[in-house]
Parts: C-alpha cells; sequence; structure tokens
DNA sequence: GGAATAACCTGGATGC
DNA sequence: TGCATCCAGGTTATTC
C-alpha cells in the first residue's frame, strides 16, 4: 500500500532516469489508468509525445513529472501527475521488453545520457491513475514539493497538505488545525488535506509509538502530545524511507520491482494478538471506517470507556474480522 | 461547512 | 476441485 516512504523511493528511483529525458512514444493499454486525466487515451499520448521531462517530483503520495514546452527555454506549464493507489507501480523497463502483468500505460522515452528506457505503469487494482495537468502557483510561494524547486503544483494536487518532511512543513499550522477537528486522531492523520503522506500503516505506527489511542478527538491532545506525535510521525517515516519502504505483498516494490524491508520493523499495524513490544500485551485490532486500526489498548488508553455499541470495540483474540458490510 | 460513509477495484486467502 | 465470500485501503462523491 503505497505511502509517503514507498512513493519517494519510487520518485527517487524515477529522477535520474526521466529528467531531461524526451518521450517518444505513449502507449494507453487500459483508460482506467485515466480517470483522473481530462481526456482519453489518445488525448494523452498525444499531449504528452515530443515533451521533455523536467523532473520527477512528489507530494505526499502524489507524484508528477514536470513536461517542458516543445519550443523554446520557458519552465514547464503542465505535467503528468501519477497515484499509485493501492496497488500502482512505476517500473524502469528496457525498450520493447515484455508486458508486465497489470500493465496500463507505457510512456517510451530517450534520455540524452541514458539513451532509450520505457517507464511502465502497471496496477492490478486500478485505484491509481495518470493525467497530464497544469501546473498552478504554490499560496505559499514555497516549491511545490520533493524534487521540484519551482513555486508550482499540479492544479489536482493543489488540495493536499505538505507532509510531515516537507521543510516547508508548518507544525504550528498543524497544530491549529487539530485543536479544531473533533474527530478522531487516526481520522485526521488520514485526511490528506490536514497532513499528507501518511496511511492506515503509518498512521498506526506512529500512535503507537506516541501512545495515543487513535479514536481520541484530535482536539482533546495537548500541545505536548501534538509534538511528540508529530515527531514519531517523522521519525517512523524517515526509518521506513531508510528501509526502503513497506511490502506486504508484490504490489509494492521500487522502479527495478525490488521490495522493501520495513514489514520486518512493524510495531503494530498487522501484528493482530501478537505481543506488544512494550508491554507484552496482544496487539488488537478494530474496524475503523472501512478499515482497521491496530494499536495496544494498555499503551494506548482510550480516552473515554468504550460503549457496548461503539462499532470499534477490541475483537476477541484470534476472532475472525467482522465483515465490512454486514447483514 | 464539517463529518461520516459508501463505492470503486482485483486477486489471494479462506471456508464450504 | 470449484465456487462463493472476505479482505486489503486511497480517494472522492454523496449523504447527513
Amino acid at each position: 500500500m503505497p505511502e509517503l516512504p514507498e512513493v519517494e523511493v519510487v520518485r527517487a528511483g524515477l529522477a535520474p532516469a526521466v529528467s531531461g529525458a524526451t518521450v517518444l512514444g505513449v502507449t494507453v493499454l487500459d483508460e482506467r489508468a485515466l480517470t483522473r486525466h481530462g481526456g482519453d487515451g489518445e488525448d494523452f499520448e498525444a499531449r504528452l509525445t515530443g515533451r521533455v521531462v523536467d523532473a520527477a517530483a512528489r507530494r505526499g503520495k502524489f507524484l508528477w513529472l514536470p513536461l517542458r514546452p516543445t519550443t523554446g527555454e520557458r519552465a514547464a506549464t503542465d505535467a503528468v501527475v501519477g497515484h499509485l493507489g493501492m496497488s500502482g507501480q512505476m517500473l524502469l523497463r528496457a525498450p520493447g521488453s515484455a508486458p508486465e502483468r497489470h500493465e496500463r500505460v507505457r510512456i517510451d522515452l530517450v534520455h540524452p545520457a541514458h539513451g532509450e528506457l520505457s517507464v511502465v505503469f502497471a496496477d492490478q487494482r486500478t485505484f491509481g491513475s495518470l493525467a497530464i495537468d497544469e501546473l498552478i502557483a504554490t499560496p505559499d510561494g514555497a516549491p511545490g514539493g520533493f524534487g521540484w524547486a519551482e513555486a508550482s503544483v499540479p492544479a489536482q494536487v493543489a488540495h493536499i497538505a505538505r507532509d510531515p518532511l516537507d521543510p516547508a512543513f508548518s507544525d504550528a499550522a498543524f497544530r491549529r488545525d487539530l485543536a479544531g477537528k473533533d474527530s478522531a486522531i487516526k481520522r485526521v492523520l488520514l485526511d490528506q488535506a490536514v497532513v499528507s503522506g501518511i496511511g492506515n500503516i503509518y498512521a498506526d505506527e506512529s500512535l503507537w509509538a506516541a501512545r495515543i489511542h487513535p479514536e481520541t478527538p484530535a482536539r482533546a491532545l495537548s500541545t505536548r502530545a501534538v509534538n511528540r506525535l508529530l515527531g514519531e510521525v517523522r521519525h517512523v517515516l524517515d526509518k521506513a524511507l531508510a528501509e526502503g519502504g513497506t511490502s506486504f505483498d508484490a504490489q509494492y516494490v521500487n522502479v527495478n520491482g525490488q521490495a522493501g524491508y520495513f514489514a520486518h520493523s512493524l510495531n503494530a499495524y498487522g501484528r493482530t494478538g501478537e505481543p506488544c513490544p512494550r508491554c507484552g500485551r496482544p496487539i488488537v485490532r478494530v474496524s475503523f471506517t472501512n478499515r482497521s486500526s491496530h494499536f495496544c489498548a494498555h499503551c494506548q488508553r482510550s480516552p473515554r470507556p468504550l460503549q457496548a455499541s461503539q462499532a470499534g470495540r477490541p475483537e476477541p483474540l484470534g476472532a475472525r474480522a467482522q465483515p465490512r458490510h454486514p447483514a
């Protein structure tokens, strides 16, 4: 499930291969991969072919490749925007290589130093997408994202907040946002308009590290607790980045098709029934807005007594997960 | 306007 | 062995 570390690993892999490369041709095999694009596959191919890629940039879980105009030395005005969804992959392949399983789009490039190569967008569950979108100015005048020094960002990424590793991320603004939210802190961490790059895995891990119960109302957190949480979010993301991201299955790999190792370092996520690394009591799993939360009920005390009617009560150990759509 | 929820989608795992 | 069902979860449209 690509979150910030996984997407950054992909961005870092793409950057040296595609920066300065010219698009020779584009093949759209499945137009469902263009749900964010304003036109059809032919439009996507026509608008991309012949363009020069300026860089590989990222904000939160969104990637983009800024495109230079076909003539002159002007700055990039639009970009190929990509989101990996749950199972998207960006792979670097030799030109003419065999089609990947679930390949949706192939972009053939020629790089002045590396020669010809292909960027393959493959996506099993088709939650990911590619689009060509205009670049607009950032409201704060700061660079649009990682790997992109210009103060611009694709229009469809403009509503996405900066991530906690971004030098322009404002801790004070984050604290103010939380102080005005009644929602559970985990829900707020997953809200990409508040803070980007965090998904279910790193939300659970950060809350476990900060000893905060996921159902705690955001506004109930003290300044000290918010600062501790931000510190743990950054620590978890940095560590995952250093280990190449989290791979549970073949759905997350870097541009060379290799898996990351952070799954071995998880303390709470996916460890239902296993002892908490801190206190030894079992990690519990509860249903949470169509997904799961994993936490230690001892280290992460509930903000209030859980009522029997609450959907989020811990399951007995070894119990089967609740159906997502109970009758 | 803020918050909560459902829908989208595929393939591996599991149960019968 | 084959079929049906569950499950994973990021984003967004819809509903409350």
